[in-house]
DNA sequence: TTGCCTTACCCAATCGATTGGGTTGCATTG
DNA sequence: CAATGCAACCCAATCGATTGGGTAAGGCAA
C-alpha cells in the first residue's frame, strides 16, 4: 500500500474540490458549516457528495493551515508543579478528557513549583500560540498572572486559587472544616496541622478552614502546632518530627493537608513507636487511591480531582467566549477510615 | 500598555523587514540559518541589525506558519495507559525535559490501556500532524504498530517493548533476575510472583527473568505461584489473596512486578495477620518514591524512569533522521529495604 | 420585458514563513 | 575590455484553509 514507508500525503480541500469539479471554498463551506449555517454554500446534493468523498478519502483538515488563517490553534497549555504528583495527574486526566470532548488538545509542562520555570514554560506555550492557559501552580505571591492579564492572555487557575482570578478548585476551607469537625467529634482536644507550603492556596485554605472550625468548636490550637512543610512524604516526615518535638504534651490527632505528607507522618510516628489510628489519629487530604489501600487505611478529605480538571476546561472555554467568569469551588467530602475511626 | 486586554498582534517577519527596509526572505534567512549556513544571505552588518531588531521587538516565529511550509510541527505525541500511574508520570517528565531541550513540544494522552482508545488517541495525534509518536502502552497482542509502520508513521515504544520495534525500556528480565538472586540469598526457597498484566512486556519480562534465575539457582516454582493481576493496589490485593489460598505451604517471599501491586499485597498480608519483612519477604518494582517511605520500607528494583523517557525522545529523534535504531534497555538496580532484609 | 431575488457556486486575497531561482552592482581576472 | 565571480539582496510561488465579495442562471412578480 505504501511500499516506501513514507507518510502518505494527506488529502487536502483542493484534492476534494478537484475530484468533484467544484471550488475548494465550496468544499470548505460544506464541511465547515454547522449543517444549518451553510446558507447558500451548496445544494443539498452537492453537500452530500462532498461529505461522502471526504469520508471516503479520509480527509482531515490541516490544523496548522486552519490555525494560520483563523488565528486559533485549539490548543490549551497546562502548567502543573509536577505530573508525578498524583493529584495533578488526576486533574490533568480530567482536563484531557474535557478538552478532547471539545476538540481541543493540551500541552502539559512541569514547573517544579519554581516561578522562574513557570514563567519560562508559559512563554514556550504562548510561542506555540495556545488559545489559553490552565495554570495549576499559582503562587500566592507571584506576579505572573498580573502580567498575563496585561498581555490579554486568556487563562484560568486550577487546584490553587488566587483572589480576583477565575479558578477551579476544591473548597479547601470547607475540607479543613470537615476534618476539624470529625476530629473534635472523636473526642480529640489536642491537634496539630501539617500545613503544606505557605505559597499555595490549597495549604493555606485547608489549614485556615481547620483552625477556624476548631476554634468555633471551642478548641485551642497554638502556633507551634501548625507546621508548614513540603507536600511530599519527606515534608510530612519532617513536619511530624517537629510537631513531636515542639508540642508537650503531644497532640492526639494530626491533620495533614496532603495524603503524601500524611504517609510521611505515618513513617515518623512508627519510628517513634506510635501506631496510627490507636496512638495518634490522622486525617489526610485528597483521598488519593493509596489512602484506602494503606496497611492502616487513611482517613482523608476527598476532593473531586477529575471534576476540578474538567471544570477548569469549561471555565477557560467561557473565558475565551469573552464571558466574565467567577471562581468555582467544588465540594469535598470526608472519608473516615481506620486511621481516625477510634473514639477517644 | 494594552488597555483593551486583547492579545497584541505578534511581530511577523514582514514587520521586521518593513522596519529595516529589506525583504522578508532576507530576514528569514538571517534568523533561520545556523549562523554559518547564511552563505549569501546578508552582510554581517545587516544580519546584526536584523537580529537586534528581532530581539528588541520580541519576534517569535509563528509555529503554525512554519509548520505549514516545512511540513514539520516539532510536536511529539505521547500515549500512556494513564498519567496517574506514577511510573508513567515520571517517564513523561523525562520526555518533556528532553523534548523541550530539543525544541519539541509534546502532547500526552491516556489510553487507559484500552487498544480501542489507544487507536483513537493515536488518530487524534496524527490529525494534529505530530512529527512522531512515543507509545507507552504497547500491547504484546496488538496490531496498531503494524498499521503505523505501514503508514510510515515514525514512532518508538517506551516502558513496554515489542520485538522488532525500537523501544526504550528498563532491562526488565535483569530486574526480575536481581529480585530472584536476592530472595534466594536471603534463604527463601518457596516464592510466588504477582506477575502483572500478561499483555505488557514489563510484566512478562520481569516474571520470566525472575523465574529463569530462580531455576538457574536450583529453585522450583510452580504455575500456581505465578499470578497475573492488574498493576494497581487492588490487583496486588487480589493476587495475594489467590496466592495465599492456592499455595500450601504458603511461600515465604513474594515478588511483585510493580510497587503498587506490592502495596496492595501488604494490605492483604496484614489482614491475614502476616507482617511484611518478618512473616513474608516482599520485593516490588520501580522503586517509586513511596517504596522507601512506607511504614515498612519496601525493597524494590529501581528502574531509571526519567532516563527511559529521555531515551525515548533521543530514539525518536534518530528515527526521524532516518536512522535505523535498535531497542535500548537501561539497567535496573536492586534497593534492599526492611521488607526483605531478614535472613531466613 | 424589466427588475429583483434566490440559489449555487466561483474568485482571489489572506494568514506567516520558507525557498528555488533570480537580479544588480561591483570587483577581479586573463 | 569582455567575461566571470561573488556578495547581497529581491521576487513570487507555496503550504492548506478561510472568507468577503462577487456572478451567472433561473424564477417570479409587476
Amino acid at each position: 500500500m505504501n511500499p516506501k514507508g513514507s507518510a502518505e500525503r494527506a488529502v487536502t480541500l483542493k484534492d476534494l474540490a478537484a475530484r468533484l469539479g467544484i471550488h475548494p471554498s465550496t468544499v470548505s463551506r460544506v464541511l465547515h458549516s454547522d449543517s444549518a449555517q451553510a446558507r447558500g454554500a451548496a445544494s443539498a446534493e452537492t453537500a452530500l457528495r462532498v461529505r461522502e468523498l471526504a469520508r471516503e478519502l479520509g480527509y482531515s483538515p490541516d490544523p496548522q493551515a486552519t490555525s494560520l488563517r483563523t488565528r486559533r490553534t485549539r490548543m490549551f497549555g497546562v502548567i502543573v508543579p509536577r505530573l508525578s504528583d498524583l493529584v495533578l495527574a488526576i486533574m490533568y486526566e480530567g482536563i484531557e478528557e474535557a478538552a478532547a470532548e471539545a476538540g481541543y488538545s493540551t500541552f502539559v509542562m512541569n514547573s517544579r513549583d519554581d516561578p522562574e520555570e513557570e514563567r519560562r514554560k508559559t512563554e514556550i506555550m504562548l510561542a506555540r500560540r495556545v488559545d489559553g492557559l490552565i495554570i495549576g501552580d499559582a503562587h500566592l505571591d507571584g506576579n505572573l498572572l498580573h502580567d498575563l492579564t496585561n498581555r490579554g492572555v486568556p487563562f484560568v487557575l486550577m487546584n490553587r486559587r488566587i483572589e480576583g482570578y477565575p479558578s477551579a478548585t476544591c473548597d479547601d476551607a470547607l475540607g479543613g472544616r470537615l476534618a476539624a469537625s470529625h476530629l473534635w467529634e472523636k473526642g480529640h482536644r489536642r491537634v496539630a496541622v501539617i500545613a503544606g507550603e505557605p505559597y499555595a492556596s490549597t495549604a493555606v485554605d485547608r489549614t485556615a478552614g481547620f483552625v477556624d472550625r476548631w476554634r468555633e468548636l471551642g478548641g485551642a490550637i497554638s502556633e507551634d502546632a501548625i507546621v508548614w512543610s513540603r507536600f511530599d512524604t519527606v515534608g510530612g516526615r519532617d513536619a511530624t518530627e517537629k510537631i513531636l518535638h515542639a508540642c508537650a504534651p503531644p497532640p492526639t490527632a494530626l491533620f495533614a493537608v496532603n495524603d503524601f505528607a500524611a504517609i510521611g507522618a505515618i513513617g515518623t510516628l512508627r519510628s517513634h513507636g506510635l501506631q496510627v489510628g490507636r496512638d495518634m489519629a490522622l486525617v489526610g487530604y485528597n483521598d488519593t487511591s493509596l489512602a484506602s489501600q494503606l496497611p492502616i487505611p487513611l482517613s482523608s478529605v476527598h476532593s473531586p480531582m477529575n471534576e476540578i480538571g474538567r471544570t477548569a476546561v469549561q471555565l477557560l472555554r467561557r473565558v475565551l467566549k469573552g464571558e466574565h467568569v467567577q471562581a468555582v469551588q467544588l465540594r469535598p467530602t470526608l472519608c473516615v477510615r481506620e486511621s481516625s475511626a477510634l473514639q477517644l
